[in-house]
RNA sequence: GGAGAGAUGGCUGAGUGGUCGAAAGCGCUCCCCUGCUAAGGGAGUAAGGGCUAAUACCCCUUCGAGGGUUCGAAUCCCUCUCUCUCCGCCA
């Protein structure tokens, strides 16, 4: 969410920066209900504060022994006008949060302009895409052709957009998440940690997925509905909730690997073949609680422990700065890692990384006492994908795959997988 | 699933209709005293919101959540959630 405060006193400013995003705001729908708002707040409060010491008279009277009648008669006149003007204020204020909570959070002035993916800003490149000297197939030929991936399986089971692995290629998908885990808990600082993969909508109201996105995600029919996680930054960032964090106790670095759920609504047609893009995946998962003034260096710092995960496994990546009609909804600025698919000859988003400033921390109330104030302030929430398992495999996959159709295991995954140094066919 | 108990400020814990946002203690901050330390004395110490140039006044809201009764609710009534104890079941 925004600062309303902010939204009130600069919405041109507000409105001009949304609409990097090609998002349109109506600022002077906005002021004209801020104004409606602004009256009765201030009637209704008035109000309230008549009643509250005429009644602390009426109480006073009684003590005394006198006749608190006409006092009574006051106040009971006044009644009806203040719930009058309570159901009024609430549901004007109902009308603007629910504008609030569908505003994208503000851009970071350094994003670069642009419409779509095809205007991200290309930051950096690590490692050459390598040269093969035979012919290189994609990860679902060779997944495939080695028996152990299984796009056919998985449908009898459940459709399109899902995958089965067997043998090697299950255990090195698992070895992959072992090594991301035990290189984010002992060289990055992250606690691991374990979390519901089922959330109730506030949660997700908490980090931007709702009341926007619900078509995005699964939903249980139970009689309270929950939600399936579509990212572990859902259940990583709302531990923060309600929280008032001492200044010492930050910076909170949290790690963990879900499960993701992705309806994939809206994506009919794109990315149909292989595991690219499926309703269930794995996901090791990075997340920051920062104070404000840290978190445009904790980015910098976030996406340089999901790009050493991409550095030990020894793939070609780049680093984008997605640009304005790019960046997700509660983020401010963002970086994708895109890791280089032989297969599609392609880099392709393996991670996105990004700075949510206060906008998450302001739907979920995560807050940190200023040390030297004493005040209680919004904290900044960060996160990013250490990096996606799943496509972390097609890249292993299809960079290092063989002239004999065999793959060979990355260096940095051989402890996980017990003396196999290729999968092979069974 | 059955039976019971509970939910109050950073913590412990009083408070069953009228200046209660809330006693007391602990903790914390500041000051005083004591040549250090220990002990002692005093003051302060919730969050959110509104108004505002203001992080100054003032005002509103909040005692698990949501409704209700009342001029007035932490206190009475209803619903829900969560926690704890015992029993049952169970990976």
């Amino acid at each position: 969410m925004i600062d309303p405060k902010l939204l009130r006193r600069a919405t041109s400013d507000v409105a001009a920066n949304l609409s990097r995003r090609g998002f349109e705001f109506d600022a002077t729908a906005y002021l004209a209900l801020e104004e409606r708002r602004k009256t009765l707040q201030v009637d209704t409060e008035k109000l309230q504060s008549e009643r509250n010491t005429t009644s602390k008279q009426i109480g006073v009277e009684t003590a005394k022994g006198g006749d608190p009648a006409p006092l009574i008669d006051a106040v009971t006149k006044y009644g009806e006008r203040l719930k009058n003007c309570q159901a009024q204020l609430q549901a004007v204020q109902a009308e603007l949060k629910e504008i609030e909570l569908d505003l994208p959070n503000l851009l970071d002035d350094s994003v670069p302009e642009g419409n779509d993916e095809s205007d991200n800003a290309e930051i950096r490149r690590w490692g050459e895409p390598a040269q093969f000297d035979f012919e290189t197939h994609d990860h679902i030929e060779l997944g495939e052709s080695l028996g152990l991936l299984s796009f056919e399986a998985a449908s009898k089971i459940s459709g399109s957009r899902f995958a089965v692995m067997r043998g090697a290629l299950a255990r090195l998908h698992r070895a992959l998440i072992q090594f991301m885990l035990d290189t984010h808990t002992s060289a990055h600082g992250y606690q691991e940690t374990y979390v519901p993969y089922l959330v109730q909508d506030h949660a997700l109201v908490g980090t931007g997925q709702l009341p926007k996105f619900e078509e995005d995600l699964f939903k249980t029919t139970t009689q309270t509905p929950y939600y399936l996680i579509p990212t572990a930054e859902v259940p990583l960032t709302n531990l923060a909730r309600d929280t008032i964090f001492d200044a010492s106790e930050l910076p909170l670095r949290f790690v963990a690997h879900t499960p993701c759920f992705r309806s994939e609504a809206g994506s009919h047609g794109k990315d149909t073949r292989g595991m690219i893009r499926q309703h269930q995946f794995e996901k090791v998962e990075l997340v920051q609680f920062v104070v404000a003034s840290e978190s445009a260096r904790v980015l910098e710092e976030l996406t340089g422990h999901a790009e050493t995960i991409l550095q030990l496994l020894e793939l070609p990546y780049r680093v984008v700065a997605l640009c304005s009609g790019d960046v997700g909804f509660a983020a401010a600025m963002s970086y994708d890692l895109e890791v280089w698919l032989p297969g599609q000859q392609t880099y392709r988003e393996i991670s996105t990384c990004s700075n949510c400033t206060d906008f998450q921390a302001r739907r979920m109330k995560a807050r940190v006492r200023n040390a030297t104030t004493g005040k209680p302030e919004l904290m900044h929430t960060l996160n990013g994908s250490g990096v996606a398992a799943g496509r972390a495999l097609i890249a292993v996959i299809e960079n290092y795959q063989q002239a004999d159709g065999r793959i060979r295991i990355p260096d940095a995954l051989q402890p996980y997988m017990g003396g196999i140094a290729f999968l092979e066919k069974i």
